[in-house]
DNA sequence: TACAAATTTGCATACGTATGCAATACTAAT
DNA sequence: ATTAGTATTGCATACGTATGCAAATTTGTA
């Protein structure tokens, strides 16, 4: 009530001078665990309190060498997914009482100068999510001691960690649907085309096809970026051997796939065409879209990562990991349906063909 | 080369040994516009390339008291609106040579916690996005002279800048537009009630009815989240009286209220039904949706955002402004058109009632 | 009450950098 | 060659906190 003025900077000295203590008593009131007793404890939370007192992250990073900072680098925000992810983040890491220093929006530039910013800022750890890293700097981060993990990529690298789900069998799956489906002539909107990610899912694909005999796959790429979707769908659909199931990397892009079979060719879905996608993002699950696709279990894939990166840290040793997990493929309305093979489980329509 | 093993934190200190200069000669290097010979520069250069030097920005940070992180706070990401922005965000204060903290992911819980953490980080700026913030606690960053800029949202209280859209004339023009497509009778889908932007909004569109003689609004509020959007709309639609023309305070709402009309009510758009939101955000320009919409110059807000938060950084003074810009009426297929009033700009159909 | 053990406290120092100030090295003009 | 002036350098200190260590206090036991 007393300080209707400006309080610049309250140190923990100050807080120890009003409260009568030293400044290390301050200090310890407000390290968990430390040794003090619960009378001056008390004392210096009032003072604290009084003053307005907050410790300063900045000098307390300096003296522990711990910043308590996660640098997540995303390039790009514009699927659905990745934000989704970053909300995600920003939960499991407050939970964990660290921080998220966001480095996005350089799409067309280079990620370097990015890591060297990174780098200044001591951070603990690194996500790295629809990007990659070269190979020096992953190696650089191993030397400094701080983890990387790389989320929904995967990379040979030894001492980068990463998360992913079963991309492969994901793909194959997909591949195994359409089959049951009925469906003759198949394609392929692919994503990056370097990355771990796209060729997974394509591997996955192209395998399950070949299992039944199939391997002419028409392709196209779409970069996972709307405007290169579309393209390569005005591409593809335009074929005279336009194939009858497109299975397309990503939901993001399969959206753009879908408006424009439905808009701009006047293509019925899942008449005359059925598309299945990759993420079960939100739009997914609108009904003007009702994708079929496989999921990532976006929930378990950050707390894997976060979990990942703590270990790392607290034990000091950075040994590559590598997590994988399941996805389902939801059935919905984008693609025809195979005769059989269609489950419930927690209100939705997955496909299982054989186990129960 | 030689460094095979690790290089635990190379300091200022040790590339200076390294190099035969002093320590000061070493920051004077890495500071710009600091007092040192091309000579030793050079020298310090090598040697920190070296060894592998990179500056420690919390130590910089501590000595400085400027640490070089904005905050940012976006409570939720689930409108496409946010990750746009916040990828603009990344881009500006990169340029900047700024970071971003991020806070996001606490929908349900307070933004208290959020406030204590960021303040602990010294950030030299706010930015809030889809949050508002306590009287004292924007009190409390004014006396701390840490600038704080709303975004997307307005405030009485002094000391907090904003960055806004004209949302009341975009109410207006709306309904400008639906009473010159011949409506008749009117709805509303509002978002969060207490957010200055829904309130303006709605008094625009209220102003502009009243103005052509009609008082009766059909109100609904869809909290700008999906599933109050949806239920929302679900009872407008099942009014006897069903609007014929209903403006949804956010695009991010529009699509789940189209898709609810469509896909639940059967309902022809704009057929027997007209739907106009606002911010002009991805969906909104999927040839599915196609929603006429009220646009936000979205790079040009994080701008005058970026603009503010330098200001008033590099002058110490937290004096609140608030910059207002102008939208457009985006013309598309989600509504009935006027007879007249619809002109043609950098490719696009917008609506201009009067001036050229 | 006396004494050992355990707990709490303060002192002093370190973290890695920036910067005012005085000292030194250069430059140019006489 | 001398000097005045300028540009560069190093020294020393400060930023705000955490923590090892020894001193001081409290607690428990006989």
């Amino acid at each position: 009530m007393d300080s209707g003025i400006k309080k610049p900077g309250v140190t923990s000295s100050r807080v120890a001078e009003h409260a009568g203590v030293s400044q290390s008593a301050v200090s310890r009131t407000f390290t968990p665990g430390a040794s003090i007793s619960s009378k001056t404890r008390q004392k210096v939370l009032a003072s604290a309190k009084e003053l307005g007192y907050r410790p300063n992250a900045i000098a307390r990073s300096l003296i522990t060498s711990r910043s308590r900072i996660i640098a997540v680098v995303m390039a790009y925000l514009e699927n659905l997914f990745y934000p989704d992810v970053l909300e995600e983040l920003g939960r499991a890491l407050a939970a964990e009482n660290y921080h998220l220093l966001l480095f996005t929006g350089f799409m067309d530039r280079d990620s370097d100068p990015v890591f060297d910013q990174l780098m200044q800022y001591r951070v603990d750890g690194i996500i790295l999510a629809s990007t990659s890293l070269s190979s020096e700097l992953s190696e650089e981060c191993a030397t400094a001691g701080i983890p990387v993990v790389l989320f929904n990529r995967t990379t040979e690298r030894d001492a980068v960690s990463s998360v992913t789900t079963r991309n492969r069998e994901g793909g194959k799956r997909i591949a195994d649907f359409l089959v049951a489906g009925g469906h003759k002539s198949f394609g392929y909107i692919a994503g990056l085309e370097n990355s771990s990610t796209n060729r997974d899912r394509f591997q996955g694909y192209a395998e399950g096809l070949a299992a039944n005999g199939i391997t002419n796959i028409a392709v196209e790429t779409g970069n996972y970026s709307r405007p290169d979707a579309e393209a390569a769908a005005r591409k593809m659909l335009s074929r005279p051997d336009r194939p009858e199931a497109i299975f397309v990397a990503n939901d993001h892009m399969a959206v753009a796939v879908m408006d424009v079979a439905r808009h701009e060719f006047g293509i019925q879905i899942p008449q005359e065409l059925s598309i299945v996608g990759y993420d079960d993002v939100g739009p997914a699950r609108w009904t003007s879209y009702g994708i079929t696709t496989m999921s990532q279990p976006l929930k378990r894939m950050v707390e894997s990562t976060v979990d990942i990166l703590m270990d790392q840290i607290a034990s000091g040793e950075i040994e590559a990991e590598h997590r994988i997990l399941n996805g389902e493929l939801i059935v919905r309305t984008s693609a025809r349906l195979p005769p059989s093979g269609i489950i419930e489980r927690d209100g939705q329509q997955i496909y299982r063909p054989r186990e129960a």
